[in-house]
Parts: C-alpha cells; structure tokens; sequence
DNA sequence: TTTGTATCCTACAAAATTAGTAGTATATTT
DNA sequence: AAATATACTACTAATTTTGTAGGATACAAA
C-alpha cells in the first residue's frame, strides 16, 4: 500500500496541475484546506518534492509552490518514487528499496520472485505512462458520466 | 508491500506443495529450518492457513501439515489473502481491505482512484492465475536456466 | 525599515502496524 | 504413561507512519 504521504503529494500535485496555465503559486495552506490534509504534514512533503525537482517554492507573501514541469510530464510513478511509496510488491523487487531477502538462498531461482517482478512490471506500466494531465482528464471523464445517470 | 507473515506463507506453502504427492504432513520444525522463517511466528501463520482452509493439520507424533488442494489450486490472490497481505495501492480500491477515503469528497470522480484501480486489476490478473505449481514450474525453469550458463 | 506572511528546518511525539516470543494446553502416537 | 507435535492466549519489541511544535529565514508591501 501508498502511504498516505504519497497520496498527499499527489492529491496536493493534482490541485497545482489545475492551476499549471495561470502559474501563480499555490499556498501550503490553500491546497490542505482544498484537499483536507493536515497542513504541518504537507508542509513537510511539499519540501521533499521541492528538493525532488517536481514544485519549485517561493517565499514570503506571494509566496506559495508551482508545478516545475508542464503537467503532461509529471508521471505518477515519479511522484511515488520521489515520497518513498513502493510500487513493488517484495523488497528484492524493488527497484528504489531493494533489499536482499535474507532467507533466500538463490534470489536468481525464487519462483516466487519471478512472479513478484512480473506484478511490477505490470504495475510501472500503468504508472508510469500516467501523468497528473491525464488524471485530470479522467476526473473530468468521470464527472460527465456521472453527472448524465 | 507484502508482509513478511505473507511472504513466508507462500513459502511454507511452496514447500507444502514440493512434499504433495507423498502426502506426508511437514513438521512447522522441518519448515521453518528450510525457508529460515522464525519458528513461533511460522506457528502462528500456519495456524491461520488451516483456519482459512487451505493447508490440514495434524497433532502429535507423525504430525505436522498437510496441502488441502491440489497445489495447481492454490493462488498466490488467495495466499495473499488469507494472510492479510493487501494487492492494491490504496485502501479505496481493496477488495478486502476497503476502506474510504476520509479527504475524498467523490469517491466514484477521483482520478488517482481510477488509475490505482487499473492497477490493481492487473496485478490481480497475475496473481489469481498463478498457482504454487506455477511457481514450481518457475523455479526448475530458472535453475535449468542459470545451470546452463 | 518595519511588519506581516509564507516557506524552511530541526527536533520531537503519538499512534499504528509488524514481527516475534513465552508459556501452557491439547491432541495423538508409541 | 511418555514423548512429540500442534493450538491457544497473552504479551513484547521494533519499526514505520503520521503527524506536531516552534523558531529561523526569505520576501513583499507599506
């Protein structure tokens, strides 16, 4: 599972995405009250995706964070990275928090790997050819469809 | 991420289904010794498989445990299961560990919901169609293969 | 140049989850 | 009856997650 942190970063990506065209800084405090998240927290997680290279902040009045890449570019499995969320399933099959299994005599021969590394591909497929544009695009397919019934 | 109680589950059952033609039941001991899983907390996993009804227990000398199914039926979906090991990424889109977000107001438009759902559909696509005889399978493939070089 | 506002940084702290242990009861075979 | 294996109950320890507190720093506007 994501930590919430991850779904924090992304909710909070999403809202800067929305306002990617008119690029003025979005306020920590604007986006926690917009998406319900605890505003210390975000704090902390908007300066993790700063130092990632994802938002870039301003200080003082005025002051606030704006998305560095056109929101085509920014793909979900970037954001998952960038906050510590795994995508794979098993330590030994991941790529960003790799660790041997310590019971594990041949890594190499584990059938259960094998399968594990499989469910992660499947899944850094999906993630990482989805970008915050196209969630947009989603949300706004889904309000239409649910609007009409 | 996997737990490391589901982890050592499938291995167990890994084992269970390697010793399946005999039909003789495995001592937890023999277990735990093999896949270097901690002895007591095996105990506490294997417990929970016989409640779940996938592995037969047996007390006393000459006991130990036993398959229930054939190992082409057990799944990987339904070891992950039982164990309480969770597939999806996010609680809103786990079969059994549903759980709604609290900051969500629309459940049925949010966008990430349904890329995470897209995601979990192809995980589960996976690991419902794999079995421990797979995994057997897996495992004498890539040994003869890793021999070979 | 002061004042207000916003992010930045360090250091915690609470809560939840995971991983594992201890000890005893119960069943079964020899 | 003795030996051996699982079953059950009740903890404990460690780790991770999810936050919070409080002051430092940057910056714009009056």
């Amino acid at each position: 599972m994501l930590p919430k942190k991850t779904k924090y970063a992304i909710k909070a990506l999403i809202l800067l995405a929305r306002e990617y065209k008119e690029q003025r800084p979005l306020k920590i405090s604007k986006i926690a009250e917009a998406e319900r998240i605890p505003r210390k927290f975000l704090e902390a997680i908007m300066v993790q995706l700063r130092n990632e290279g994802i938002v870039e902040s301003k200080m003082g009045p005025t002051g606030g964070y704006t998305l560095l890449k056109h929101p085509e570019e920014v793909m979900l499995s970037t954001i998952i990275r960038s906050t510590g969320g795994p995508i794979a399933l098993l330590p030994c099959v991941s790529l960003n928090f790799y660790e041997r299994c310590d019971e594990c005599v041949h890594e190499e021969t584990c059938g259960l790997r094998d399968v594990v590394l499989e469910v992660r591909e499947a899944s850094i497929k999906i993630l990482s050819k989805t970008s915050l544009a196209d969630i947009i695009k989603r949300e706004n397919k889904l309000i239409k469809k649910h609007n009409l019934q």
